[in-house]
DNA sequence: CCTACCCTGTGGTCCGACCACAGAGGTAGG
DNA sequence: CCTACCTCTGTGGTCGGACCACAGGGTAGG
């Protein structure tokens, strides 16, 4: 085993149980590589890796907010992940776009299924206000667009699809970006993204899961057929044509 | 920006414009040290993040297969990610599992709308016969069921699905095994998931989307009621019946 | 009492060295 | 001539030590 796994294994059962916390901090780099009776070099090898899966976040200087501080923060090695392996071409963006399809009206139809503080919808009610203004650019309205959609997906509760939501948002940003050109019209797509936004959001607000699962269904491969982008089959992220969906409820624990 | 940042860079623009593939070597860490005007650490603890996400592979000695090799593995970044953050008990197992039943039960209505030649079937096949063998342990049933989940999900052709899905049944791999005790009679359980495999398999290969989809969620969701395992809700991983998934994630801090 | 300074401990970086490993190619033996 | 061995070379793996920048806290001075 390297030298560096040592760390890896040590901080991983620290976490385990308990003894490493969430806002603790690891202990310092030479103290590290003096109890596990390897060199310095090694243990930095293994917080960086720590550093690259969001489990610490490492700072010079002194006092609570230096050293390598215990964090959670999932999305950012779920991007890096991603972006990496888009990078090698062998992980086709269309699997990417498919999967978000289906996170997202998952996420839709769970939202709509939950019961909702009014505090819950707010930020997303106010990102659909700011994409009314008329002045803005393509970019600064994709970039809204993507808050709400992963605002959107993390109501439906569940903190690791709207982790992966967030980065998959951040892997297609680009790509989507590049494809407004495509576009035909991009005021009369605005207007008709503003309105499929809302309507959305009613659903949800609403308690209407299936229609609200529909709604971003179309909503999302609209805009992709629109962009002239990554074709994609039928169903939610899916190439399934039927879609009757009739769980088996009542079998619930 | 740090100096070990430099070489991801460095590596992730060099993947995308195509001037390092799959197969291909990293320069020599020597090399790419003097290259980018860096000490020779600064440039391991960037390789060694980039193993840590799955894009290289690192082994000593010379020829073809030794220095760092350009791979494309998700999978296990995925792994190390999830099992890091359910360490910190930010991550609710039951989100785990939930996310689990959405991705493999879309897997099987995908697969099931697909045209799949025998070969991709013939995988699954095998591991359902391998699993009737009546001596075989808990666990060991338990890595075929595993691997025959993980195939089924292989099915659905979106290498990222797939790649999550398995990287999920990793993290809930231990977990599972652990509530095997829970089970009235696992003798009697394992006779009822065989022949839920079986048709759960026939469905697939007989193109019936829906009922496959059916079938894999009231396999998954049967197993964890049997074994009193995280509740998780109605619907195809969702909670659409509306019962509060009071999650015991609240611990730490 | 307040302010400015230095002291201490943190990660960030670098150098140079040595080790283990595995293939390549030369070399001695058949 | 062919084969087996063996050294040679380049790879990553590891180490110790050194110096830097930074930020906070204690302390000496006003």
């Amino acid at each position: 085993m390297k030298n560096y796994e040592l760390v890896l294994h040590r901080v991983e059962a620290d976490l385990a149980a308990g003894r490493l916390r969430i806002g603790g901090r690891l202990p310092g780099e030479r103290a590290l590589a003096e109890q596990l009776g390897i060199s310095r070099p090694s243990v930095r090898e293994a917080v960086r890796v720590l550093e690259a899966m969001g489990v610490v976040r490492t700072a010079t200087g002194s006092g609570p907010e230096a050293g390598a501080v215990i964090v959670a923060e999932p999305v950012s090695p779920l991007t890096a992940v991603l972006r990496l392996h888009l990078a090698t071409n062998h992980l086709p963006m269309g699997d990417v776009v498919q999967t978000r399809l289906l996170l997202e009206s998952w996420s839709a139809r769970e939202a709509a299924a939950r019961e909702l503080g009014a505090g819950e919808l707010k930020v997303a009610e106010e990102l659909l206000d700011r994409m009314d203004d008329a002045g803005l650019s393509p970019e600064e309205f994709h970039v809204l667009d993507a808050e709400f959609h992963v605002a959107l997906s993390g109501l439906a509760g569940n903190v690791l699809i709207a982790a992966v939501m967030t980065s998959l948002r951040s892997a297609i940003h680009g790509y989507v970006l590049a494809a407004v050109p495509n576009l035909p019209d991009w005021e009369a797509t605005a207007v008709g993204l503003r309105s499929e936004h809302r309507a959305i959001l009613a659903a949800v607000r609403g308690g209407e899961p299936e229609r609200a699962a529909e709604l971003v269904t179309a909503h999302i491969r609209g805009f992709y057929q629109a962009a002239q982008l990554a074709p994609f089959g039928g169903g939610e992220g899916g190439t399934a044509e039927a879609e009757d969906d009739d769980r088996a409820d009542d079998k619930v624990q």
